[in-house]
DNA sequence: GATGAATGAGTCTTCATTCAT
DNA sequence: CATGAATGAAGACTCATTCAT
């Protein structure tokens, strides 16, 4: 019976819900997490006061939602397709990244502000960061396996490069403007990658120690 | 006048803000940046809560002032002195840091914090921060220069290098317990060492490409 | 039309009353009047929302109502049948009327919280109430009539003597666990009846002054 | 040197919080426990709303201060001097408590009011109410170990006859106006006497059972 | 220099009640 | 009859900052 059809009530719930979702974004936006109020939310999006809390149990909890709904995009996954070359791969999917970074900028920045203000968003951060990194080590782990890498610690070393992609990410895109390095994304990915390959894919035997 | 001999009032002056810088250090690591309060400061530093107000201007000044006044030991720059391998250097320096880092975690998180949701802050963490990265690329330049590596954009990528170590340790040390990656502080110091200089010194050319 | 042979729509719409009845009870009982919530008793009753208002116009109403439908029970008149002797006919009825209030306690809570918080409510209160007092003074009149007693100020003395027993319960029963006399209903309503006896039975003239 | 000296500052911060109580006393006077406001109290006081809480946690804890401050007045405890004979004493005692009550009955109603919705504020009522049931108890003990009076379980007859004057007051004089018995205090007070000496002094044996 | 009393703006959250469907 | 989405008023509490003493 409630199979296939959405009420007309079920219609017009799902779009204040909808509205206060997108509303919730962008305050999130141009205030941050703290900065941001329920009730700008609220009157952004022109329902009541207490209309928010019929379909948020609070300011975190709607947070949490909005970052669900554009995590895809947040960590677009790049998927270097057709890339023959696993340099130019690696490549392609960091400045991928980057782009979906930059268009993003300001919701990670709430995101960010978020988990370090509020320790229960940081599961959702946690989340979220464990798509990118999780791809990464199952990539390292394929290419030990095959012997194609040295030997490594898979799980330590997605998380360092992730984190030197995703740190550089935040102090060159995200913080300050112009307060350290500035580079196009294309410029940075293509450093970016470079240490990445070089770093994956030295060989074995203590290198070379100048 | 007050030139020579700190009069009696000066010396009291000297010790109340003592007490104070203090007890804000003690507060911002216990409860953070943003649960910090002036009373909570006022009453662990055993003075009046207006006499908060006589030294630091408000709670920023003062979490600047605590900052400033760990710089040295939260950045020691463990300079790898007598090392003779490039190699080892690395190692050791990046595990001074990660010693450094794991030390002060709870302040570490702290101004994290404060710069994502303090402006203001910011550019107290990215001066902290440069003493580091400058340092890198100082490094990386001379290196470059001698011909020893391949030319790289020293800025960036001693920012990439930097990040990386610092936000492994981020994710390591300071956020949620046992979020993500578990290791020791040796062994991480090894595994990014190891990234870490075959990332710099790398052959010149496009390396094989698998 | 509506004269005979309720409509299966008639049928309906009174077990819905019915539910709702019985949830208000309960959540009255678990809650207390204040704390008790529209909410949670029409998601008890499995109702929605606004049907709680079809039946009833308010909190207070529904209120109202839960007491009128356990009027009797509350009150349970405990008809000293049989007692031959007015001692004993005394005891029993005290004793009928502490279990019967023990057994409701949490509504008589209730109802007294509501009474004193809500001005309409007093009068639903009063009128149970006076079920009791009522017949007290109508024994005390007959009583006073037949000269068997002491002149008395009827109204008055019911009031008292009621007042005393129901007090009594009130503290012992209702009140903060333990917080007084902790006494069987046997025993309370022993040393009760004794009280009440002497009071009513006593000498006309004026007692022997010690 | 902060024994004699009340400061300026002191002055008019005790005043402030005498202000503050005043304030509160009316307002809990006028509209009982629960529609009380801190803003009615601190508007009233002439106060900033954050000045309340410089004095007292939340309202409740300024309700118990209020309770408290009025405790001797409420249970005046009409100590019957130079009365030589037992039954006026009693009277006279009863009346006193009566009139104190009626003074304050506004007070007593929030009193109760407050403790049947707040859990907490039980205690602060019944603290006060064991100052007049145990000064009844100590006198009915007295008179037991006398053999003045047959012997009586002096707790619960204390509090039964202290209800019983206690709840005659809260019918007659302050619940909704003229919704019981009509009595001056006067005729009150003499009748509860009657019954309380009555009950008290009542012959041992079982009485004659009419 | 130090004190600490006073300020008051700012926000979340609950819930009784209504009304379009 | 029943639904349940929407409303919006109402109030408690915190805390950075000031300033008279």
């Amino acid at each position: 019976m409630d199979e296939r059809a959405p009420t007309k009530r079920q219609q017009q719930a799902a779009a204040t819900q909808e509205q206060l979702l997108a509303a919730a974004r962008d305050v999130f936006c141009e205030r941050g997490y703290q900065a941001a109020t329920v009730g700008a939310i609220t009157s952004r999006a022109n329902t009541a006061h207490g209309t928010f809390y019929l379909y948020y149990r609070n300011k975190q909890d709607a947070f949490a939602a909005v970052m669900d709904s554009v995590a895809d995009e947040l960590y677009r996954e790049a998927e270097p397709v057709g890339a023959t070359d696993a340099r130019d791969a690696i490549e392609e999917s960091i400045r991928g990244f980057l782009e979906a970074y930059v268009r993003h900028r300001r919701l990670w920045r709430s995101l960010l502000e978020a988990s370090f203000t509020n320790p229960e968003i940081e599961p959702v951060w946690l989340s979220l960061r464990s798509r990118f990194v999780d791809r990464i080590e199952r990539d390292l782990r394929l290419l030990v396996d095959a012997g194609t890498v040295r030997p490594l610690d898979a799980a330590l070393v997605a998380n360092a490069l992730g984190g030197m992609v995703e740190w550089t990410a935040t102090t060159q895109y995200v913080l300050g403007s112009g307060s350290t390095v500035e580079r196009t994304v294309e410029e940075t990915a293509a450093a970016l990658a470079d240490l990445w390959f070089a770093a994956v894919f030295a060989p074995a035997g203590a290198p070379a120690t100048t």
